[in-house]
DNA sequence: CTGAAAGCGCTTACAG
DNA sequence: CTGAAAGCGCTTACAG
């Protein structure tokens, strides 16, 4: 007869057979422990779900409590996903720990620390925002019972996975190039982020499933990657116009990089939409603010901050998720810095 | 030759001439401890600094925890107002915890408990944002050496006080009726907020102070109040279009009544800025998607979040804020709701 | 109301 | 590597 009262380490011990200094000596990290023995403590401990006295005071008061992790901080993008999140995190009375980790500079020791922390501090789960991920980092958490999803992930989930969720990225790519194929350009060109990038990857993706679509062939001098900044926008812009036979159109994979198409188009006085089609992504406030007005993919950032702590909530209940990828759908908006191909520039 | 070394029960009891146990019941919020013991304890217990072992464990751990408290869940206002905050956190290494608390429905009795709460779990400081904020509130808090500080405080301070930072609403009401003024508006009618707002009665009295400096006498049929909201901006104006001698400007105290405003001049055939001028408040992005675009006050919304932040951070180490109330500037963006009054109709 | 005594949960120092 | 013994910090039950 097993007895239903909060589990205490001698609970533990006489469970996994040994002495309650031994399960000291595991919880605390000790090295002086078995290796088998360190396992079978182990697994006592989950069995029974054994908390420190300093976590169940922690775990039973007030609010859960989830964790924020953006990995680039580029404003605009991260902010409409936290709003998101918050606007969720209110109905359902969860309180968002918006982190101040830069979790791109932490070993993997400092990973088991970290989650080690945050188990301390009773945190109910972790979300990631345009963060590299590694399967050792997530396995930190949620072996701790820290539930994990990532948004937007810059890596492909690894073999171990982790719940993510991000938007319609080839869908979005297809979408954009497809709008400046049925306006007539033939001559399209695709400026990317980071090559590594999962989004850009699939952006790229779709950019060329349309052009196939139509039966027009890629040509491998109209695709660039780089960053998403403007940068990017302004060197690969000034590359693609000083060829031979020139786009007339640009697909550039964030708004960022648009940013700097706009620019080298002045620059050379090209009038965009007239001589130069644009479509940038992310549909960001930037892009209300250009001149023209960009086209541009938009990603429901916000509400993929609620799926995301959705996710988190539920993998925190112990529930199953539907998937463990969700890709939520993004949308072309039309806006002024594209225009039916008139002439032919040779 | 008093101890360096952690205070802990039995430093109390020694300290305060009583035995373990009494300390622990006066810890614990025991009724069985005569008034006068309680209170030499509680003093020890202040003298020393004692913390309880959870206590100990979560306040030496990572990085300070500042909570932020949104009590007008407007959006964009809070939004700019927490990147602000985000922005200042990252380079201080402090988390922030978005807490999803709703302040305004809590009696007294929660507002200790809360407070109890966040201070258990090792919180440093508290930012209230739009929040009716009481003295009795403000002492739960501070009692226990967490530092609040307000932004853009509902209520004017109470005697007790609070350190709280704000823009300089009435020198924004100033200028935004100057701007009136000076393009030839003798009519100028103010749309304000709740009543009992402070920075909605700041706003007032700029807009008075500016009719005054050119001789103009103000008129009751032309300043209304009501909230922050789109209602307020139909219902005001719809009221002052309706009287024997209308408008030919008006001043909304926020972006969102200015909102109200343009609807109903589209409804009864008026051009903004042609047949009226319009001057919002806040400067959010709504003031750049209208048509036409807002000219508004803008409130330095980051660099208060910033400032608040700082402000908590100060006082957690003891140190005095330069002054309780830190107001910064706000800036009239003129934009195209604005116009020379060419003819006056009657 | 107060505190000596017993007890709880955990950790440490050390013998084997 | 392991655990009996001692110890630490706190709380509880109860005698006065």
């Amino acid at each position: 007869m097993t007895s239903r009262s909060t589990p205490v380490l001698a609970t533990v011990a006489e469970l996994a057979g040994v002495s309650a200094p031994t399960v000291s000596k595991v919880i605390n990290g000790r090295d002086d422990v078995a290796e088998a023995t360190r396992m079978r403590v182990q697994a006592a401990l989950d069995q029974v779900g054994y908390r420190s006295p300093s976590q169940r005071r922690i775990r039973s008061t007030g609010p859960a409590m989830v964790d924020l992790v953006i990995g680039v901080h580029d404003g605009a993008y991260s902010m409409e996903v936290l709003r998101g999140i918050l606007d969720y995190a209110v109905t359902v009375d969860v309180d968002v720990v918006v982190s101040s980790h830069t979790p791109n500079k932490l070993s993997r020791v400092d990973h088991e620390e970290w989650a080690q922390r945050m188990k301390e501090s009773g945190r109910t789960g972790i979300i990631f925002v345009t963060s590299q991920v590694s399967s050792d980092q997530v396995r930190a958490f949620s072996q701790r019972g820290i539930a994990v999803v990532v948004i937007d992930p810059l890596n492909p989930p690894p073999p171990g996975g982790y719940a993510s969720v991000g938007a319609t990225n080839w869908a979005g790519g297809k979408a954009a190039t497809e709008h400046l194929l049925s306006l007539g350009h033939e001559r399209v060109a695709f400026l990317g982020g980071p090559v590594a990038a999962e989004c850009s990857i699939a952006r790229l993706h779709g950019y060329l499933a349309a052009l196939m679509s139509r039966g027009i062939a890629s040509r491998a001098d109209y695709v660039f990657d780089g960053g998403f900044n403007r940068e990017t926008g302004v060197a690969a812009t000034r590359a693609v116009l000083d060829l031979a036979e020139p786009p007339t159109a640009i697909f550039a994979a964030s708004d960022t990089i648009a940013l700097g198409v706009l620019e080298v188009a002045r620059e050379r006085g090209l009038r965009v939409p007239d001589d130069l089609s644009l479509v940038g992504f992310d549909s960001t406030p930037l892009a209300e603010q250009t001149l023209p007005r960009l086209t541009s993919v938009a990603q429901p950032l916000q509400e993929m901050g609620r799926a995301a702590l959705r996710g988190v909530l539920r993998l925190a209940r112990g529930e199953q998720l539907d998937s463990a990828h969700t890709e939520l759908a993004t949308e072309l908006v039309v806006r002024d810095s594209t225009a039916r191909l008139i002439s032919t520039r040779s």
